[in-house]
DNA sequence: GCCAACGTTGGC
DNA sequence: GCCAACGTTGGC
């Protein structure tokens, strides 16, 4: 079982979207990395933190949810009024895929990223180390309970 | 809105 | 294969 943390950005689709929706595919993804880790790593069942980036509010982890299918071919890649349409993908070989993602609960309180950085016990999650952009990515089990735990705790 | 840090594209 | 130019991400 691998857990993973996933941005998106609350204007363009919040936990409180994903609560309301109860599944989602998770689209819009354009990056390789990403695409093979969805595709080799992600297995159905494996949790997820609900990152909540470029936040008016406040940016941070606001959320769990589950992965609900395997990776299949993203339909907004063909779509020219999505997002991000990508007319090079050749239908017959996609490249770009998407995963659907099962909403599990909000996290008690918003754990922020700025607690995230001050905390030693995650100087080794991808999300503060330096360069790393992704949208979507594996997470430690320590650090996936750590974040559960704040929420719990006061700040 | 700014900007650092990446990723992608395409000419050569 | 190199690299400049451009696009994107995402914190602040």
């Amino acid at each position: 079982m691998t857990y993973w943390l996933m941005k998106s950005e609350p204007d363009c689709y919040s936990i409180d979207d994903l609560k309301r929706d109860k599944v989602e595919h998770w689209d819009g993804t354009r990056n390789y990395q990403v695409r093979n880790m969805m595709r080799d790593q992600m297995e159905v069942g494996d949790l997820a933190i609900f990152y909540h980036s470029n936040a008016k509010t406040e940016t941070g982890c606001v959320g769990i949810m589950k992965v609900h299918s395997k990776a299949y071919p993203d339909p907004t890649q063909f779509d020219p009024q999505s997002e991000h349409p990508d007319p090079k993908s050749d239908p017959d070989n996609p490249r770009w895929l998407c995963v659907d993602m099962k909403y599990v609960e909000h996290l008690p309180r918003l754990v922020s990223l700025a607690e995230i950085k001050l905390d030693p016990a995650f100087a080794t999650m991808p999300l503060v180390m330096r360069g790393n952009r992704l949208s979507v990515f594996p997470i430690k089990k320590i650090h996936f309970d750590r974040i559960c735990k704040l929420a719990t705790q006061e700040q």
